[in-house]
DNA sequence: CGGATGTCAGCGTCACTGAGATGG
DNA sequence: CCCATCTCAGTGACGCTGACATCC
């Protein structure tokens, strides 16, 4: 798994179903990419991927359970290497690194 | 112009005329990727290379005038970049920031 | 011999562009 | 008609690997 998958599992257990378009809002990445994504993620049964009713041009992509639980060992192994890659710091260093970094344009 | 282009000047700047394996050392870079953005820089007379005549192994890689002056440029446009990017953070921020990256190994 | 150096071809990821088809 | 959405092909930058010939 690449960083865009994470990223779009994210998104999409932050926000619930949503269209590619909005996904790429929230994850911060081209549309382009999301459609290769997402074809990687349904193909693995993170995802699925269906036609809106209610408008034609979009598809609704919701996070499956196996999704949910893949995201949970994602979030995991996230903070051990953020923690191993921070180790030179103190908490308190730590702390104020994040703050700063939130502060330079809402992300990170 | 890319990044590597800038650290390779910035290396010679630094450590003055050095072997493409301790450019890429200096710099953080790889041996072919260095091979590749001296070429580029050669033909834009940005830099020198020269067989060493007391190893023959290696290709002693020299900045130029042309180089200097280039490397200026680039340095007053990072300053503004930089600037630009770190606008969210008061000078103090600015600091500590830059102090806390500095910690966490040697670079950036 | 082992080890260093430079060169070359290739791959994976991230980020982006342009074009096209479909639908609101 | 205009605009949004999705898809597809392609590009560039960065970082890396493996292989090879050369030379210390």
């Amino acid at each position: 798994m690449r960083g865009y998958h994470f990223r779009v599992l994210a998104a999409l257990d932050q926000d619930g179903p949503s269209s590619q378009a909005a996904i790429g809002h929230i994850a911060g990445m081209d549309r382009s990419d999301v459609t290769a994504t997402i074809d990687n993620l349904a193909s693995w049964g993170l995802v699925t991927r269906v036609l809106d009713p209610a408008d034609r041009r979009r598809n609704v992509v919701s996070i499956t359970d196996a999704g949910v639980a893949r995201l949970k060992e994602l979030d995991a192994t996230l903070a051990r290497v953020q923690d191993a890659v921070l180790q030179p710091l103190t908490a308190q260093e730590r702390a104020t690194l994040l703050q700063l970094l939130a502060k330079l344009g809402r992300g990170f």
